[in-house]
RNA sequence: GCGGGUGUAGCUCAGUGGUAGAGCGUCACGUUGCCAACGUGAAUGUCGUGAGUUCAAAUCUCAUCACCCGCUCCA
């Protein structure tokens, strides 16, 4: 069967499947819910767990193998969610998160404040044309605001002129184009900023705060010194770590650290099922290497992590790579580029899944000027080659101690959830079920199901017998309750690959059906290969 | 945060001021011989929440919450 355009898929179909088949409820449902926040029934955990364990066998226990054709150095950490608040200040979220924004109640549309470039208007009006100095009449107007992009003072003047038109005509005048943001106007000519889509005077609001991080307080008592944060990524607590883990784990750069965990973010607006979220899941990586080396590590990790979200049985057409441009690199970042999945919502368009960023050394720099603390590295192998090239000593201190280089993929956990459970739903109209999860076996909430095909002459108990053994090894359901049918429809919508049923002939010699879920075939196979049928399916 | 839309059983929805409904699903019992079979029965609703108008509100008004779409933002 050919796979379905995720165009073609329907993202409500998807949420009620996800809520009917226990794999995502809205959080705290039975209090009206709570905007940006969902919970993860019995199926969507095991789920989120099989990627989870596939990310840490893949990154951390069995890491790729690097350009020299050894295993690259790799570590895992589960630091804490609530870090010293100074980390925040450092990381640049205490500020950069927090960007000003404006609304304009004429246009009703939204600015950050910062970018919003404002200039004095005044109409000049000359009341005798033939006395060119004098009797020229200056009609203040008021403050014209812009957008700020690469031509905004071009854009500021036609704008300029069609207002001064409108009320009441004469030139432009300008004694050189001096363009202040609007957040540093002091607030009484703010009121008198014209918008970028509006004509009046007076439509901006007050720029207001929008702090993205989840605060709260540490101890008893609640206030401003007791003030912490929810981490709004992962990476900061690798990068606190980092010394430590020098200093215990005998790595040397380069090496990376690994860790999965919670974020926090109060998004603005969150959107689009699991999506975005305020509460969500991510696996992250912190690479350290020599500055000299970090573009050919960005290079192998962008490759190593497309790589790794192929073998989650995404198919090729639905990821890509989006290289970031200049201006939209975050303050941190050198190089960035995102792995994007074509997601229901966002097709033909693509939506962000995993981000791998060349952080130079800002991070490590940052902490290390906050908290005072020497995170340079020492790099011995690099001392003894420039030693043995009879380099000056300042020539071997420049190339041995240096800040390292960072090189992070970070993943959204419950994004890859998202994915898997987009790329998995298919409908089709032929069978009872109507739709069905087609996960890789692998990623799969229940491996198998094991049913008597009638609650009579033995058969379940010898399904019984076949449940306890299997239920060792492989997550499995045993269902004898109403209709063959019935039971293989529920186990499609559970996206469950392979159901073994015992019937008549398995009392006669011992063999069970095995009905695929794809393909919706049987054959029969003896009992005892029932275990190593499965392994077979699950090896990648 | 702004604008628009939606909210009735687990799901899909009907119900425009006068007793809360249907189909599917779920559960129980019986039956069963490979794809949501059949029979009988059962459970499930503060009609999103709160106020107001009314003799009477799922229905009208206001507020509020959640979800969807578009801005804005964003991993």
């Amino acid at each position: 069967m050919p796979d379905i355009d995720p165009a073609d898929k329907s993202m409500d179909a998807i949420v009620a499947l996800c809520k009917r088949r226990g794999f995502v409820y809205p959080a705290s449902e039975i209090y009206g819910g709570i905007n940006g926040f969902w919970d993860y029934g019995p199926l969507g955990v095991a789920l989120k767990n099989n990627i989870r364990d596939h990310w840490w066998k893949h990154m951390v226990e069995c890491p790729p193998i690097g350009p020299d054709g050894e295993p690259v150095s790799m570590v895992g950490l589960d630091s804490s969610i609530i870090q010293n608040p100074r980390t925040w200040e450092a990381s640049g979220h205490v500020g950069g998160f927090s960007d000003p924004m404006v609304d304009c109640t004429d246009s009703k549309k939204r600015y950050r404040a910062d970018h919003l470039m404002c200039h004095e208007l005044s109409a000049a009006t000359n009341l005798a044309t033939k006395a060119p100095d004098a009797a020229v009449e200056i009609r203040p107007i008021g403050w014209l605001a812009v957008v700020e992009d690469e031509d905004y003072a071009n854009l500021w003047v036609q704008r300029a002129k069609k207002i001064i038109k409108k009320t009441g005509g004469g030139e432009l005048h300008v004694a050189g184009l001096n363009f202040v943001p609007y957040n540093e106007l002091p607030s009484d000519i703010q009121k008198l900023v014209i918008g970028p889509d509006s004509d009046k005077p007076g439509t901006l609001t007050e720029p207001r705060q929008f702090n993205l991080m989840f605060e709260t307080f540490v101890g008893a008592i609640r206030n401003e010194d007791a003030k912490a944060y929810l981490r709004p990524e992962t990476a900061q607590g690798i990068f606190l770590n980092y010394k430590n883990v020098l200093d215990t784990m005998r790595v040397k750069v380069p090496f990376g650290v690994a860790q999965i965990g919670k974020s926090f973010r109060n998004e603005v607006t969150p959107r689009n099922f699991i999506f975005r979220s305020r509460e969500f899941e991510q696996m992250e990586m912190e690479w350290f290497c020599a500055p000299d080396e970090a573009a050919k590590w960005y290079e192998f990790w962008k490759v190593e992590r497309m790589k790794w979200w192929k073998t989650l049985g995404i198919s090729d057409s639905n990821l890509r790579y989006r290289d970031h441009d200049e201006d939209e690199l975050a303050h941190y970042s050198k190089m960035c580029v995102d792995i994007e999945y074509k997601y229901p919502f966002s097709a033909p368009g693509f939506g962000e899944l995993e981000g791998v960023a060349h952080r130079g050394c800002f991070d490590l720099t940052q902490h290390q000027t906050h908290s005072k603390q020497k995170l340079e590295y020492f790099d011995q192998e690099r001392q003894v080659k420039a030693k043995k090239a009879g380099a000056s000593k300042e020539e071997i201190d420049a190339q041995s101690k240096y800040i390292p280089n960072v090189i992070e993929p970070a993943s959204g956990l419950t994004r890859g959830v998202l994915v898997l459970l987009c790329e998995a739903y298919t409908e089709d109209g032929t069978r009872p079920s109507k739709e069905f999860m087609k996960f890789k076996p692998k990623f799969a909430p229940i491996k198998a199901g094991i049913f008597p095909l009638v609650n009579k002459d033995g058969m379940p108990e010898v399904a019984q017998k076949l449940y306890m053994q299997l239920r060792e090894k492989y997550t499995c359901q045993i269902d004898a309750k109403q209709s063959i049918g019935k039971r293989y429809a529920r186990m499609d919508e559970a996206g469950t690959p392979f159901c073994f049923t015992i019937d008549g002939d398995t009392l006669q010699d011992q063999t069970v059906t095995v009905r695929d879920r794809d393909s919706q075939s049987q054959e029969r196979i003896n009992i005892d290969k029932v275990d190593a049928f499965i392994a077979e399916k699950l090896a990648d």
